[in-house]
RNA sequence: CGAGUUGGUUACGCGGUUGCGCAUAAUUUUUUAUGUGAGGAAAGUCCGAGCCCCACAGGGCAGAAUAACAGCUAACGGCUGCCGAGGGUGACCUUAGGGAAAGUGCAACAGAGAUAUACCGCCGUAAUGGCUUGGGGCAACCCUUUAACCUUUGCUUUGCAAAGUACCUAUUACGGUAAGGGUGGAAAGGCGAGGUAAGAGCUCACCUGCCGUGUGGAGACACAACGGCACUGUAAACCCUAUUUGGAGCAACGCUGACUGUGGCUACACAUUGGCCCGAUGUGCCACGAAAAGCGGCUUGAGCGUACAGGCGACUGUACGUCGAGAUAGAUGACCGCGCACGACAGAACUCGGCUUAUAGACCAACUCGCACC
RNA sequence: GCAGGUGUAGUUCAAUGGCUAGAAUUCCAGCCUUCCAAGCUGGCUAUGUGGGUUCGAUUCCCAUCACCUGCU
């Protein structure tokens, strides 16, 4: 079961990019804001940039996968906003998990 | 053994843990179990259909598409066979392949001339000249002999002088010709002989092409003989002929639906109607439109597999078996083990039939050519 | 997903199937000036790609690539 929704409009995702703290990997650039209370929500950017129809479902799948391993420990109240980079493309997802946790870990975004 | 041609198949596989979409069942109000889950191109959107809406889908014009012939197909601009043309030693490949004798346009530069002309040349006639009997150069002719054509006249008679015709020749004018001409993509069929003042398909033989007749073939077409004719190229320029064609597309369309917006007012109006005209229908209180969001449309179909039969083939028929995605920010990820060729192009969005384009390799079948050996 | 359009110098635009593809601007060199600017003279640079029709394609036809616009 999963414990976050997905962001679906435009205006979201700009709040998310103006407002909100970004952390940069090679793989992606992630962004957090405070959003609706109690919800957890999530939503993925794959640009014209990273290559064809098949290549901008992978890089999704891979956010995706990752995300899942570090959602639980995430408190609610926050919109993310991953975009992907053409690193990505080559990398395991385990891998980009581990990032990502040790990334949030600094921001004090971390429940055990 | 080497080099090729054509057609087809396949598109990492197997096992385990965990995670996602959908369906069914149970439990019931969120879990569990089972099943299933991207392609040959899903792509480009270049064609054709289903489905669906717009009077009941009517007539004409315009526009668009196609173009040898016969078939296949639900249909097609697709495919198959075959004919013609072109390429290859060959297997085989390529081919938008109707009409230029219905008409119009265009053909730069070059060239005498570009769709029928006459600049040069050749020939005829007329006019005006030139030429002859001897030197020598000056229009033609050759060098010498008898110092060289013909006619007429005169004289001092084996020569001299004068004049003229023909031949030849210069210029001009009027005609005849299309053989020849540093062009050009293309120059009025080609080549030879006869013929003629010079020439010409003007005539003839051979060849080339077109039309008609004949024979063969289902037809495109092929063949030989006879008769007639001799026509630049371009229609992917306008156009003509034949055939087809109403428009829009699942963001269609139907249902729920806030807001109440627009148009006309008894007719030469508005709407159906998104090229134009005609016709038809509806409206005198009705017609049209409509945000966000949700539901349906949404997958069993010209379906797929195997066998047999018919056909050269595309394809068709019969029997048996089978159900193989349906999401809505958009489902296949992560990890471990084994094998090797170390994995190309690439992701469904209403659905099919084609075409086109991208693609690492691996495999199968048939056939051709070259070399060597038997 | 569907429909439509456009590709020409570094940039903005022209060109009827026919000459070395034109104009402005940019850039480069020279002249002018004490120097710079302005001005004058000269030069460089282009038909998205691949086929076809034609004697000959920027132009006509087909395919392909890239970009843009509309429908929400």
């Amino acid at each position: 079961m999963r414990v976050y929704r997905k962001l679906k409009q435009n205006w979201e995702f700009h709040r998310a990019y103006n407002r909100g703290v970004a952390l940069v990997a090679p793989e992606y650039v992630l962004y957090v804001c405070k959003g609706k209370k109690g919800e957890l929500r999530l939503g993925i950017t794959a640009g014209k940039k990273i290559g064809t129809a098949v290549s901008r479902n992978r890089a999704k799948r891979v956010i995706t996968a990752a995300f899942d391993q570090c959602a639980p420990h995430i408190p609610t109240g926050h919109d993310c906003v991953v975009v992907a980079r053409t690193r990505i493309l080559s990398t395991k997802s385990n891998v980009v998990a581990a990032n990502m946790m040790r990334q949030l870990k600094k921001q004090d975004l971390w429940v055990e």
